[in-house]
DNA sequence: GAACGTCGGGACGCAACCGTACCGTCGTTG
DNA sequence: CAACGACGGTACGGTTGCGTCCCGACGTTC
């Protein structure tokens, strides 16, 4: 046995990046199409113009697909201004969530994973964790900077106050299906930092009588 | 040729009850279990102990069986209390939505569904006319009566007052998954009671800088 | 109590897809 | 310029599900 060098691979022997491009847009085109529960390699072959032995040498299973895709794009910061108020930031914030959810990948992409994930451990990880870090970072920056303005309350509860942010916005582009409006932004802000406020208020008395 | 009276069908040639119910209570279980792009016949006919004819008599196609649970479930009305107070009323609301979504089955079937919508035609009708119905009600009801008492401005969005609304429980629970306390409730609807009337105050200056 | 006629069940042909094995191709490296 | 070695594509067996057809079973009605 020689314990000879390995040649590094090179040229024809080399994953061809175009390829793996095409691959990539023809699953979200056939993820938006079929949804995560009839996407088959088959297919995203069949689009991408390539060969199912493309796809399997770069990824085990359709799952360790759309895990990678989902990692790559829920990676992504959330990079938001500082515009000096809480109703500032969350304007700003409003129009980058619709922005991103008028895509037409996007609206239906987003929903229909989130869905499967409620029954997929693995797809569940990986989404979890992007929404948790999503919504820390929202409720980080936005409320963060809101109680150190004294806006809001220091014991704001967080995950309330992303409820209430992030609800409305998703509720009406991806659930109800209606376009949003951008001169329709700043009243739904307006409301938001309205609700905010009473929120961090703490507990209210107002029991509902049965 | 006689043109005898057919008999109406009787005795072992009637649809038996207690086999349509296991079919619909199977239905839901692999909704739930798999979701509509994987629902197979076979799986509901296993899981129900039945053969598939027992489902194709009964339904011409996976998609007609899907279609009819749905308007079985969706005609339901709201028929909420009228407590005299919006906050009151909100109360109930998010308590019956909070309720209805921590059921196992719903909180899969539900959003599942709703991504379906977005590409099936026909669910998309089904659906999006009961969340249409819903969203109406929701808005005649509770924004109406508020409306009466003077809690809110007659020319209220009624959209965007639902999804003002709906939008941070369905979040919430839905999305988010993560546990609505019944504690929770009075503070998340008093928060939303300071955000309909803001919001009900008409437009809001306050463009943001870019 | 016999005839009726739909019932449920099993089997079938067809189609789609999974994941793998093999084969000729091709660009770089030494 | 020759050898290397992973590349992309085709072909394959196995599995699953669809929708249909035919069969014996069965309870009511006359």
């Amino acid at each position: 046995m020689t314990t000879e060098k390995r040649r590094a691979p090179a040229g024809a022997a080399v994953l061809r990046g175009e390829i793996t491009s095409a691959i990539r847009a023809a699953v979200l085109q056939e993820l938006a199409q079929v949804g995560y529960g009839r996407l088959s390699i088959e297919a995203v072959a069949r689009r991408a113009g390539v060969s199912k032995t493309a796809i399997y040498r770069r990824w085990r299973s359709k799952l360790d697909l759309v895990l990678d895709m989902v990692s790559a794009v829920a990676g992504r910061n959330l990079p938001l201004l500082d515009t000096g108020s809480l109703l500032g930031d969350l304007e700003i914030l409003l129009h980058v969530m619709a922005r991103a959810l008028r895509h037409r990948l996007a609206a239906q992409i987003i929903p229909d994973l989130l869905a499967e994930a409620a029954r997929n451990p693995q797809i569940a990880e990986k989404l979890q964790t992007a929404l948790d870090d999503y919504q820390q970072a929202v409720g980080r920056i936005l409320i963060g900077r809101a109680v150190e303005r004294g806006e809001l309350s220091p014991d704001t509860d967080r995950r309330a106050a992303v409820d209430l942010i992030v609800g409305p916005v998703y509720w009406r582009m991806a659930i109800s299906r209606a376009p949003l409006e951008p001169t329709e932004v700043p009243r739904m802000a307006a409301a938001i930092v309205a609700a905010l406020r009473v929120a961090s208020l703490g507990p209210v008395r107002g029991e509902v009588e049965v």
